[in-house]
DNA sequence: GGTCTTCCTGCAACTCATTTGCAAGTAGGC
DNA sequence: GCCTACTTGCAAATGAGTTGCAGGAAGACC
């Protein structure tokens, strides 16, 4: 995913090369899971969004591909999470977003937790409501905490319009 | 709902458990709005708690003291981040959470709006699940984001364990 | 103190994201 | 090709938050 998001492109992302395809399959083995369809199918589509999706927006974009039941998709994502191949980001519609992010699949490839490596902030534009990974801007865990405070993540959301909203 | 404050002007209330009752209304009154023991209560217990409190726990508490129903508990918390007085935190577990800030107050008091006033971290402790308010933290909006972009509010929530629960 | 108007509250029913239980299906090891 | 453990699909449940509406009461006016 691009680290600066092009918000001209909407919900239903581009097939994109076919390497991409190849790339989840390739991922979903690395951790040493079965490989099915809806697994293949929500992690191709994770990797082509330039932003984050929610379970509606997967459901929506996969039911014209092929049949996932919606209980599937939240299991299917809640795995992909648990795996660290995905973050999940919490939103303020009471919402969950998923993003596949390329620190998150290199930490997945070298072992580490996606959450250790998931250290970035967001935007949320409220005007299309969409969410994007603003990738160079970290969520430090440098600030000072009150003492006795042991801190283990950061989560910097900034709320305003996106570019394509502006 | 008007907005013109009451013109009776009293010195600030000092922190102190006698007083704060008697603070809540003083601070409904000076919105210009109705005086009831709904948003009374509500209010005393925000200014009373050290953490956010979610809508279940105003109710909770509440329950013991005087009958209220959930919908209008929900409706005076809405009502009283409309007004400025309190704000509204997201949490990770889908439930809002709600507290009452020196400078959301401090703000009311000078006409400013709450949302502007409300620009510090929180923290949410994954232990007891309390979220505190961090006000010695800002949360900043000194962020480079892409071209376009335009920021308008900045959520910075670190997670860990708080000091009670380390 | 009495009356009136407008705003507020209580109640019931609803929405909707997410979760749970369970039986049927299937990926991958043998 | 067979088996078993892991996945999926379906139905139903959960739980936070919302909506509509009628009755109730705060506060203004007299």
């Amino acid at each position: 995913m691009a680290t600066m998001p092009n918000p001209q492109s909407k919900s239903v992302p581009k097939p994109g090369p076919a390497l991409r395809a190849e790339s989840a399959e390739q991922l979903i083995r690395r951790v040493g899971a079965r490989l099915t369809s809806p697994r293949s199918a929500v992690l191709t589509l994770l990797q082509s969004s330039d932003h984050a999706l929610s379970h509606q927006e997967v459901t929506d974009i996969l039911a014209g591909q092929l049949h996932v039941d919606r209980v599937t998709v939240y299991r299917v994502l809640d795995w992909l999470v648990e795996q660290g191949l995905a973050h999940r980001i919490s939103g303020e519609d009471r919402v969950w977003r998923f993003s596949m992010s390329r620190p998150a699949i290199n930490a997945a490839r070298s072992g580490k937790s996606g959450a250790e490596a998931h250290r970035h902030a967001h935007f949320a534009c409220k005007q299309c409501g969409q969410t994007f990974c603003l990738e160079s801007i970290p969520a430090a865990l440098d600030v000072k905490l009150p003492a006795g405070y042991r801190p283990e993540a950061v989560e910097l959301t900034i709320r305003g319009l996106c570019g394509h909203c502006k």
